[in-house]
DNA sequence: ATAATTGGTTAAATCGATTTAGGCGATTAT
DNA sequence: ATAATCGCCTAAATCGATTTAACCAATTAT
């Protein structure tokens, strides 16, 4: 188990300061006038020791780790774990790590995991919030620590964020299922309830009937718990189905939702769109080829994640502006089958 | 931008030495007899300036950062994101973050990915590998980095490793297959051909053909490449259909591939199992409500996450034994209806 | 009565890098 | 001829924790 090669050794090994070493893998030399010929005599060190900076040591002396941190709520979730590659590609091509944290809405854990994450110095965070307000984001900002909050968003905010126009896709999701004949449609949520993305889908959803002349309730439409969701899910359904009380339409209102929604009207026997017809929020590879393939509101997941970033670096390698940005990217409804009430010709796109 | 408080700064504030705050917090109070009296005071003060170590700090001082890295070639896949999703769970109810890396099956990349954790200092690594041979790890060993391979092995490994009984897979792939009237199947694999997975769930396949008095040829199978995976399977079925060659049954290799198989063969007009059976290697949610549902191998996740995780602690917290250890889990074969040819009364389960 | 132990504590070294503040000899300016 | 400048390099401080080696007074052992 021979140590590690430090820069001591490098420095020692050529007679020289570590200073000159140091100035030299940082790029600093020619700025501080190291000569040529020493440079290059450090840097073929370097390569004979094969010598690597102990980055922990580096990161705790210049404040700056080169690790960047991402909460959300599930990061097996296929939303999630879209975004977490695209973030995570762009923060390797800049030099960055990635450390993800899972939440499961439970707002301690977020909690805990953001203080862990700051403990270590990380140098921004993008974050997908659980929490009911925007205090600790707010705090956060005025500490001037880098960070993004993504998809979700709060009232009075300070800090800056990347979300989508998600009352707009609630609305057209509205639009879309009264067009095709929906007149009491259901909407599946999922708690906890205060989370901004379900709560503008929903308004947006409410609104969007309202428009087209239909009513919902939304105070008390469906909100599967967090951990059990299929499990409710399943109940909800076998519910209606036993009391022949099953919607025309139903509105779910992420991507597991819209999945185990499916899988278990399939397994009630139901056929969709014929007897009900059904879209979701979020889009999904497998919604392409399911039988039915199934109606969503899109999300642009790899501009949100390339929007966040960009926020995040401006903040890291300059002083932010004093504006509050607060980017809202739209969504698209992407018509498949599932809402195909007359006449299923549409082509399966791509 | 009010500056972090330090352990010093706890200190002065009560008159005392560093080393008692030290160890007050590392729980080391009692050994070293400090008296109580002062451990309390220590905690009380440590709570009103709301003080908590830098990890950095103590990372470099220690050595151990309670970091751990994991290497898989892509976390969007699903798969691969249940795995660290599981692996997370773990890591975080001992205290450790996790911190994940996607290769996109770049030899190169990985061995970077890899380098920049050591460099890290992360505590251990659980690497699904996408290199030929098992040199790197085998150096890893001898200098007693703790690390575990997952998913895919080496001959000639010293590692630690956790896998899955491949073959055996491939083997009860081909009896279904056969089983079900398949006459000369195809295998859909992906590249790089290396990769031990694929490598023996197609040798296994083979030789359960074989039992089965049928013949495929291992040699000139089908193999996607990473990159442009569904665009060169769709050109593949593609192919197929414009000669009149379709097999009359598919083995997919793993579960990006036998979802896009199943997207691009329900878009040229195939029916599944009427005009050919499939079957593929992995689970995920929505084969299980997809019409028709798809029989799969499914690996036992969960279990892959917990035995790795087990084997990382005991090489972290204990000295490791030197018996080389791997771990082979069992599969198990999920029938659904994508291979029901005669009579599709299968029951969808749960 | 002197030495050894114990209880409670501290000063200083340490981890491996970066950064500050200069040092020294040779050249250029005045 | 003296001072200022320049080119090249170094010693030492520093980041914030942990850990080693002792210290001092009071008690116990011999």
């Amino acid at each position: 188990m021979n140590k590690k090669i430090t820069l001591a050794d490098v420095a020692k090994s050529l007679g020289i300061s570590k200073t000159v070493v140091s100035l030299v893998i940082n790029g600093k030399g020619d700025h501080h006038g190291i000569s040529k010929e020493t440079q290059r005599r450090v840097r073929e060190r370097i390569d004979e020791l094969n010598y690597t900076p102990n980055q922990l040591a580096r990161g705790f002396r210049t404040g700056r780790t080169h690790t960047l941190g991402l909460i959300v709520s599930d990061i097996s979730n296929h939303f999630y774990a879209q975004l977490a590659r695209y973030i995570e590609d762009l923060a390797w091509s800049c030099g960055y790590t990635l450390v993800t944290c899972s939440t499961d809405e439970k707002i301690e854990k977020e909690v805990r995991q953001i203080e862990l994450l700051l403990d270590r110095k990380v140098d921004g965070l993008i974050i997908s919030s659980s929490q009911q307000s925007a205090g600790m984001f707010n705090r956060l900002f005025e500490q001037g620590k880098a960070h993004v909050l993504i998809d979700r968003v709060f009232d009075n905010m300070l800090s800056p964020a990347v979300s989508v126009d998600n009352y707009e896709g609630g609305y057209q999701a509205a639009l879309h299922l009264a067009a095709q004949g929906a007149v009491s449609p259901a909407i599946f949520g999922i708690g906890p309830e205060h989370i901004s993305t379900l709560v503008h889908r929903a308004e947006g959803f409410a609104a969007g009937l309202r428009d087209a002349g239909l009513y919902i309730d939304l105070q008390n439409h469906f909100k599967a718990p967090f951990d059990g969701l299929e499990e409710a899910i399943a109940a909800r359904l076998e519910a209606y189905h036993n009391t022949h009380a099953m919607p025309d339409a139903i509105f779910t209102l992420n991507n597991n939702i819209t999945t185990f929604c499916l899988k278990h009207l399939q397994r009630l026997g139901y056929s969709v769109p014929e007897q009900l017809i059904l879209m979701g929020f979020d889009d999904a590879a497998w919604f392409a080829f399911t039988r039915p393939t199934v109606t969503v509101v899109a999300q642009p997941v790899a501009v949100i994640a390339e929007r966040a970033f960009s926020l995040l670096m401006q903040q890291i390698s300059a002083t932010p502006s004093g504006t509050q940005v607060h980017e809202v990217l739209p969504v698209a409804l992407i018509k498949r089958l599932s809402t195909a009430r007359s006449a299923p010709v549409l082509a399966i796109e791509d």
